[in-house]
RNA sequence: GGGCGCGUAGCUCAGUGGGAGAGCGCUCGCUUCACACGCGAGAGGUCGGUGGUUCGAAACCACCCGUGCCCACCA
């Protein structure tokens, strides 16, 4: 008890590490694999890079699923919150390049065996941090049970999803037009690439005719592609070039004759309406030099140079440099007709942040259309729902325009694709081929295409293991917007494939905390916090200053502890976009500190024999009993309607509102008086409070815990119990009433200038206080044993008034001012009922119940002014 | 170009058809034996604008202004 006794505040950089440790040896985290998953409860967590460290996106998300996790476990059903890692593969290889740059060497010195063996050193010194950090957050994921999506199994599971789908057609190898990453030197999919807003120079470049007469102009914004230009494109139905078409004209620079085309695709009214078509370098060129026949050049390699293949005098610039040259080259023949500036998007890789390159490259794919029909439909049919509701309409859109998935990455870190070759021969399995002189597929797999299987490839599939039956379909997903395209959908489509089932039924897409400037959280534009300096106090960003000192150094957040941290990202966290807020971080460590303190108040005064149990001896001890109910269920309808920042509101507003402001101080003087029923009661008020809260504040939540006369166990195991009281509307409007009067004689104190601490004598002329006038006369500091005395003001009350009585403690001036202003508010109050009611449209129209309403405020108001 | 959000108190945000709310900040008062990271009482808002629907609009509809995000192959 000495802890509880000697700390008046709650200081969570010392009880949480021990608490931790706690749950960690309890394996409460790891459930059996028992039961069927429509009983049990799971979530999966989205992996985290094994690179990562944690960073506000991920706190937040963690307090959201831990809330679920822990809620959901406390309701009695067993729960599995599925933890692991993403390998990552380009921002695990280029860090792990990073490092051997430093040492000197290099990936390709080292060769691809050694290179891979390093990543999985790199990995296991560093690449645990962010589960230590998700540990010390408070998280009750599975440890015992965490998964990498490179670990053994995993692979296994992998290589038969890419089997499957090869054999079924969906999966093929194609030269096609890709995007590629010069940083990365590796292919990437359409959704790693980012639009950027880039001001550009168009060119009008003449190509002349190969008939000597005049040219035609066209305009580009990349003359270095036109090295590998194969055609011009008109439109057909262009009058100024309808006697072109078919006509050739001779390429600059190269000499190269062009076919001049005519094709719908070109827009007459831009530029000068004529085309160069370059299909090996862009990637509507392309589909236009399918569609003609045309030859598909490539003057510019994977590493972003022009090739060999280009004049001489170009080859091995980069392509900006191969710009300025061309140019240069073009003006000296005087085939620039015309420059100006131009601002257009660019694609650029989202990974490297280099400016993305089309090729044509050899490049598997996945065919998507067949896999999103039923992925389409489990959302339409709403067996899988998006919360907010919007979402589901994004993942519609996208999932009815969807397009072919590039999936192979020029990488050496990640699933190496199982195929292998033999002069014309190609063979596609799970173990190499028997025979001599294969040769393995070098590409490996885009990480988003292990991180599609999550759901199930953690829990054993495509073996059919006990935990893939007690726990998949999981329940929730709870994520970020930006991955609903890269993640969940083909979370979806091959859920559904591979398993027959939808791989979760609820998606929680959560909103994006930004700086408090509005700018994104970002390391680099100094933007960003690390939760972790929230919790054990550390460095603040200059952005994150806060308005007014709050402590010996503004350098530097406070230890808020972990309960504060998630308590403000729930408060914080709503259905749109919003800026961290310190603020609510620290009301989230008021919240721990009053918890604490209340529960100082409640244990250091029990005997250490009482047993938490409902004994109601008052009316308040029955109205905190119904508020308590209501408490729960309001909470509870809160967290599973994905509502976090309403159920830390409400957990809040019950233990500072109601079970502080009110209920702890009308006991108090009862458990002073060493009132056994009233310890009891309060005994088990705490315990359902602290049941009620560990959801969301489970840290503080179970340090109490343990200081709670018998209780057994850790409370994060407890299982919650049906409440021993029912709703009760009586006492309810009974101290509703008391309430309301006490804070009217407070106010009228306040403004009558009465010494705070002078008793009042007075006389209660009201109805409905027959149980709470000695609570009104000690919460108001009345004396209503006096008899007689002149009346020298009136408060008005529910139900009536109290009549204030001539004592020296009284100066009448300010009590005659506060008299006047509630007389003219009630006045106000009254005609704007009057209004209301003398209204033939509001009498003939609104509902009965709403009328009546009206009239009772009415007659209530009117009350009170006539008893002033 | 298409789509989705947001605009409510000084700040950050709740509130989706019946008397404008919370936290922080601000003002006044209080060393009341759980908590000064506290307690009590206040001040502060033409709910972005205009028009409409309705007995009644912060909320529903239309348009406008401001702002953010997503999608899209116009050189």
């Amino acid at each position: 008890m000495s802890e509880l006794e000697a700390r008046s505040r709650y200081t969570p950089a010392e009880v949480e590490p021990r608490i931790v440790e706690r749950w960690l040896a309890s394996g409460i985290y790891h459930p059996d694999a028992a039961g069927e998953a429509a009983e049990n409860y799971s979530l999966a967590i989205p992996p985290p890079n094994v690179t990562g460290v944690l960073h506000m996106g991920h706190a937040l998300n963690s307090s959201i699923q831990d809330c679920l996790t822990r809620y959901q476990r406390m309701g009695g059903r067993r729960t599995k919150w599925i933890l692991g890692t993403d390998h990552a593969g380009i921002a695990t290889q280029t860090q792990v390049e990073r490092l051997l740059a430093q040492e000197g060497t290099s990936r390709a010195a080292l060769g691809r065996e050694r290179f891979v063996e390093r990543v999985w050193e790199w990995r296991g010194s560093y690449g645990g941090r962010i589960i230590e950090q998700l540990e010390r957050l408070g998280a009750s994921a599975d440890f015992d049970a965490e998964r990498f999506t490179l670990d053994e199994g995993y692979v296994r599971a992998v290589q038969h999803v890419f089997v499957a789908l090869y054999e079924k057609g969906l999966i093929y190898r194609d030269r096609y037009m890709v995007n590629w990453d010069p940083g990365s030197r590796s292919a990437i999919s359409d959704l790693e690439v980012e639009d950027r807003e880039v001001t550009d120079t168009l060119y009008y470049v003449d190509y002349p005719l190969a008939s000597g007469s005049g040219a035609v102009t066209v305009a580009t914004v990349r003359p270095e592609t036109m090295l590998a230009d194969t055609a011009i494109a008109v439109n057909p139905g262009d009058e100024r070039y309808r006697r072109l078409v078919g006509e050739t004209a001779i390429l600059p620079l190269v000499g190269r004759r062009l076919k001049i085309i005519a094709d719908d695709y070109v827009r007459p009214d831009f530029g000068t309406g004529a085309l160069k078509i370059t299909p090996g370098h862009d990637p509507n060129d392309f589909e236009i030099g399918r569609r003609h026949g045309l030859p598909q050049l490539t003057t510019i390699g994977e590493d972003g140079r022009i090739t060999a293949d280009a004049p001489s005098r170009f080859a091995g610039l980069r392509t900006a440099e191969a710009r300025v040259a061309v140019v240069a080259a073009l003006r000296e023949q005087g085939l620039i007709a015309r420059a100006e500036e131009y601002v257009h998007t660019v694609p650029f890789s989202h990974r490297s942040g280099e400016r993305i390159e089309p090729l044509v490259s050899l490049q598997w794919f996945m065919r998507m259309d067949e896999l999103a029909r039923p992925a389409i439909d489990v959302v339409k049919s709403g067996q899988v729902r998006f919360h907010p509701q919007r979402w589901g309409r994004v993942y519609l859109d996208w999932m009815e325009n969807i397009r072919p998935w590039c999936i192979s990455r020029q990488l050496w870190w990640g699933h190496q694709i199982p195929v292998w070759y033999r002069d014309d021969e190609t063979y596609v399995g799970t173990t190499a081929p028997a025979g001599e002189g294969w040769e393995r597929d070098p590409d490996v797999l885009d990480t988003w295409f292990s991180s599609a299987l999550w759901p199930f490839a953690t829990l054993g599939w495509p073996e059919r293991t006990p935990e893939l039956r007690a726990f998949y379909p999981t329940d929730a997903l709870s994520t970020a917007r930006d991955i609903i395209f890269l993640w969940v959908a083909r979370m979806i489509m091959l859920g559904l494939e591979f398993t027959g089932e939808i791989p979760f039924s609820d998606v929680y897409v959560h909103s994006i905390i930004q700086a408090p400037d509005g700018r994104r959280m970002s390391k680099s534009l100094g933007t960003g916090i690390d939760p972790l300096d929230l919790i054990e106090g550390g460095a603040r960003p200059p952005v994150f200053a806060p308005v007014v000192g709050d402590g010996p150094d503004p350098g530097e957040f406070p230890a808020y502890g972990a309960d504060a941290v998630r308590w403000g990202l729930l408060a914080m966290s709503s259905g749109q976009d919003v800026r961290f807020s310190e603020d609510k971080v620290a009301q989230g460590q008021q919240l721990t500190n009053k918890l604490w303190n209340a529960s100082r108040l409640i244990l250091l005064r029990v005997d250490p024999a009482t047993r938490a149990a409902a004994r109601p001896v008052a009316v308040e001890d029955r109205w905190i009993l119904s508020r308590l109910r209501h408490a729960r269920e309001a909470l509870g309808a809160s967290i599973e309607h994905y509502d976090f920042s309403r159920a830390a509101l409400e957990l809040y507003d019950f233990v500072f509102s109601e079970l502080c402001d009110w209920y702890l101080e009308l006991v108090k003087q009862r458990l002073y008086d060493g009132d056994g029923d009233t310890a009891t009661t309060l005994l088990y008020v705490l315990t359902e409070t602290l049941v009620l809260a560990h959801p969301l504040i489970p840290f503080v939540t179970e340090e109490i815990y343990s200081y709670v006369p018998g209780a057994e166990g850790l409370l994060a195991a407890r299982v919650r119990e049906p409440l021993l009281a029912e709703a009760d509307p009586a006492a309810e409007a009974e101290l509703g009433r008391l309430i309301e009067a006490v804070q009217a004689l407070r106010g009228w104190r306040n403004s009558a200038e009465v010494r705070p601490g002078a008793s009042l004598p007075a006389r209660l002329n009201a109805d409905g206080y027959e149980r709470t006038a000695v609570q009104l006369a000690r919460q108001a500091r009345l004396d209503l044993s006096a008899n007689g005395g002149t009346a020298v003001a009136s408060v008005p009350i529910p139900g009536g008034v109290v009549v204030i009585l001539a004592s020296d403690q009284l100066d009448l001036g300010a009590a005659e001012r506060k008299r006047e202003a509630v007389r003219a508010e009630l006045r106000s109050g009254v005609e704007r009922c009057e209004r209301k009611l003398a209204n033939p449209g509001f009498v003939a129209k609104a509902p009965a119940a709403v009328i009546q309403a009206e009239r009772d405020k009415l007659a209530r108001l009117q009350a009170e002014l006539d008893a002033l």
